[in-house]
DNA sequence: ATCAGGTGATGATAATTATCATAGAGAAGA
DNA sequence: TCTTCTCTATGATAATTATCATCACCTGAT
């Protein structure tokens, strides 16, 4: 990991989305403080177990949010792009993280201490409630996507994480894996050789291409009826 | 469902528990404007695609969280005791809720209309701050459970199930199941047959005893033993 | 009282998924 | 270079779970 501190809050495009409700001076007073930290691809950026001591957004690139389980295996909880918070759960609830956080593709954090996030927060309100909106958006999302995979079995399971990819991610109907099979069992709860088959079958349907990471999805309307019917 | 408006605010227990930080002309505001609302075992209190319009919490009783998936079938989110928050989820990021609440057993809600609590919250950061921490446990619990979950087989789930309520909910060994097999079939994503069967062959190892509705646990060493090992 | 419907229960069988074994390709390290 | 390790891949087999059928019991409705 890398820390820098040369962006420009002026030029931030995440500033007015995230303090929206912030004075200028409180501005002022995160944008002097706040850390910048880029990440290479496989970085850790959060361990799990560690004190949580930032409030920590993605400023740019593509992210894992996983913990481990009991058997040692990992689980990954959701996947999360810019605009999304990283710091999302146990944020303002716990003093250690409960998950960790690892860098898909090359990532940039912006980080402001939690002090000073409580600080402002604790005076003024519609910060507090801009923030809790979109912490609860983020939190509501996980949850019903653990819902949506959850009633689906294995083909489905891998039909919704492909259109995933595709339609929320890369929007695009080819695109480069950023996670590798094991990863894709991780999240959606099966096992590696599995999330294999079930990709060799789709691509044996002539439903998707797959050149090594790259995966090309062919016939749409099938893998959406395969999704929609588990 | 019947309204009543008797309840007092000096001597409830909950008030200092979500309202620490509000000044007392803030609590006589909603202590005048409240609303109680007392639910018999089995009424909906919130159904899945209402307009959210009251910040409700649960003054005594026990409840679900469910939706309605795809296929007709329904998917139980999680139980919740008083002091848990009825209203969690999307309830300051969406307009209308994404999922159901029911009394598992007879229960009373404080409903405050939320423009109410958003009044409050913008003008009062530390209540944002307190009621931030609160909503994001609740939700925290939500997915950390959902992993502990899908991480168990079959006999794994119904085990932790079975201490849940044990241990959190009724904190005895033995206690009156306060939901159908259907209703543990919905929250752990097995079939009715299943759960049904699982708790039969727990009965036939001497783990437990089951007299109708009531649960008996037996051997607790040896379901924990089950819980963990999947 | 009787009927319909939901719930709990169990068995037989089918479908789904996990486990184990094996193998090639490529990456990292000695 | 050679070894080791991880990832992808596939097959065979075992374990797990779902589906279907049947039945008893209870409850609410007509």
């Amino acid at each position: 990991m890398e820390s820098i501190n040369t962006c420009n809050c002026e030029g931030c495009e995440l500033k007015s989305l995230f303090f929206e409700n912030v004075t200028t001076s409180e501005i002022e007073s995160i944008c002097t403080r706040k850390t910048e930290h880029e990440y290479s691809k496989g970085d850790i950026i959060i361990q799990e177990g560690e004190a949580i001591q930032d409030f920590i957004y993605l400023k740019t690139g593509l992210v894992k949010l996983y913990r481990s389980g009991n058997n040692g295996k990992e689980q990954i909880i959701c996947f999360a792009l810019p605009l999304d918070f990283v710091s999302l759960l146990s944020i303002f609830s716990e003093q250690k993280y409960n998950y960790s956080v690892a860098a898909l593709e090359d990532s940039v954090t912006c980080n402001i201490r939690m002090e000073e996030v409580k600080s402002i927060a604790s005076q003024n309100g519609k910060f507090t409630l801009s923030l809790i909106e979109k912490v609860n958006k983020a939190t509501d999302r996980i949850i019903l996507d653990f819902l949506e995979v959850k009633q689906k079995r294995l083909y489905g399971r891998i039909a919704y994480i492909l259109l995933y990819f595709s339609k929320k991610i890369y929007n695009s109907k080819s695109f480069d894996l950023p996670v590798s099979r094991k990863e894709i069992a991780e999240y959606i709860g099966m096992t590696v050789e599995n999330v294999i088959r079930s990709l060799s079958d789709l691509r044996k349907d002539g439903i998707i291409k797959i050149f090594g990471p790259n995966i090309e999805i062919v016939d749409e309307d099938r893998l959406l009826r395969i999704s929609e019917l588990s």
